[in-house]
DNA sequence: CGACACCTTGAAGAGGTTCAAGAAATGTGG
DNA sequence: CCACATTTCTTGAACCTCTTCAAGGTGTCG
């Protein structure tokens, strides 16, 4: 049986890009690209732009980077020099210490930024982890510094994408800080199935990219309680779990977990 | 008896700036300052400034506020319109949801940026509550954006301000999802009295400004918790703990605790 | 000095982890 | 295309850490 994919769960308002596919197959690194014809724009680029603006634009996001899952986009340590866009694929972000722990940073998905990490220091300090077969556009860091002092809106665009990425973060060092496994497990799922939707798939159906380790490392749990957690669920009829199929059954079921348990917990 | 400041712990080498005491007495809010003679300047500037560029920055950051003990800075829901640059005092930086969650998000002292939250949504996503009698210096965002669009070190040094936030929520991250609680209070300790270092303060002795709950709230765990560990590290001869006195006696212990109980855990 | 906020400590209980075993899916090579 | 190895997932039982509830102590401020 093939995988069942995103894309088949819903036909979704995102077309397959297949002619592309044929252009790219001979050469996967490297390509010519253009943001002012990609269908992912509104996602990751700022909205109102002029023309002339987006096509300098494009000369900043040159070229595309192929990455194979299970393959790396970048490693702690590795040269600071670019930004990616995810077009296609979906990764994790982690981090680990000498000393033996890790920890899941976040899932990102097409349309998301990713490498922002890397600004400070100069270098990477996590991890990026292709989760399926991927495509990034790839942004040269200095480009977008020297393109964003020229135009007011990429400027602008840049501050709001770190600024997200911290507002992101507070939510989920709320998340380890003050919720139950249960609460986890249904903010997660429900943030996901969000983002999933908000790029023209279903509302109630995912197909997981990650193992319950994953989602574990992410959530603070180990993977057994993970597991434990959608059979309750699943118990109590709000999903319906089959490997890494999920179907949400009862999302406002779902939210009350996250929000009602909420007075116990300081 | 007279409440001991970090001031009093150490000579350190920041001067008091008695003199300005004086003359901002009369006038809390809305002062005349510069960078340019400010002792914190190398902990919130970029280091080579030439001397014209820091002079428009003097013009950036116009005026300084006063947040007296217990006042908010800016609370969740405010108009995003400034930046700020912690000059004297400790904030906690902190959300709340709805339904009556709540968690802190950091703690903040003289020379460190706060308010990076509300660029996304030009609206503050978080409060920010002085624990001391504190000042700041307003940086009002749109002048920052204008004037590093002149000043490429500024630019670099907001990128870097933002991506170090970043990087530092990733270690929170990795605290909550994967310490007990012995090591999240010691890699708490070790990691204010580094700070406070930093600024020439000791580096054994510190104040906690803030409570056990907000320290637990921070921690991901009770302040019954967070007692009862603090006991357990004196017990141990780590630290004297004198209620919000903090003395380490063994830093080599504490960070033994954050790293070498790791490889248990995943 | 009394009210209030904050901190400490004990005992019981809940939630999550650990260890272990087996089932289900996936990938690999003949 | 099937057999076998590997990875991933599920479930049970015992254990441990942290929380909860409760009471009393300490410090601070008007």
């Amino acid at each position: 049986m093939l995988e069942v994919t995103p894309e088949t769960l819903e036909q979704g308002r995102r077309e397959p890009v297949a002619s592309e596919t044929k252009i790219h197959a001979m050469n996967s690194q490297a390509l010519k690209v253009a943001c002012s014809n990609c269908n992912l724009r509104e996602l990751c680029m700022p909205m109102s732009l002029k023309a002339e603006d987006l096509e300098k634009i494009d000369t900043v996001v040159a070229t595309r980077r192929k990455v194979k899952r299970g393959a790396r986009l970048y490693t702690n340590g590795d040269k600071f020099t670019s930004l990616y866009a995810i077009r296609t694929g979906f990764f994790k972000t982690c981090i680990t210490t000498e000393d033996g722990r890790s920890q899941v940073t976040g899932f990102q998905m097409a349309g998301e930024i990713i490498g922002l990490d890397g600004i400070v220091q100069e270098q990477h300090t996590c991890d990026a982890v292709a989760l399926e077969d991927a495509e990034v556009c790839v942004m040269p860091f200095e480009q977008i510094e020297e393109l964003s002092r020229e135009v007011v809106a990429l400027q602008r665009h840049v501050h709001k994408i770190m600024s997200r990425e911290i507002v992101r973060e507070h939510g989920v060092m709320l998340l380890l800080g003050s919720m139950r496994a249960e609460e986890r497990l249904a903010a997660f799922l429900l943030n996901l199935v969000q983002r999933l939707h908000a790029r023209g798939f279903s509302q109630s159906e995912l197909l997981l990219r990650m193992t319950r380790e994953e989602i574990g490392s992410y959530l603070g749990l180990k993977l057994e309680t993970v597991s434990r957690t959608f059979s309750k669920f699943v118990e109590d009829g709000m999903v319906e779990v089959k490997q890494r199929h999920v179907r949400i059954l009862d999302t406002d079921g779902l939210k009350l977990i996250v929000n009602n348990n909420a007075q116990s917990c300081q």
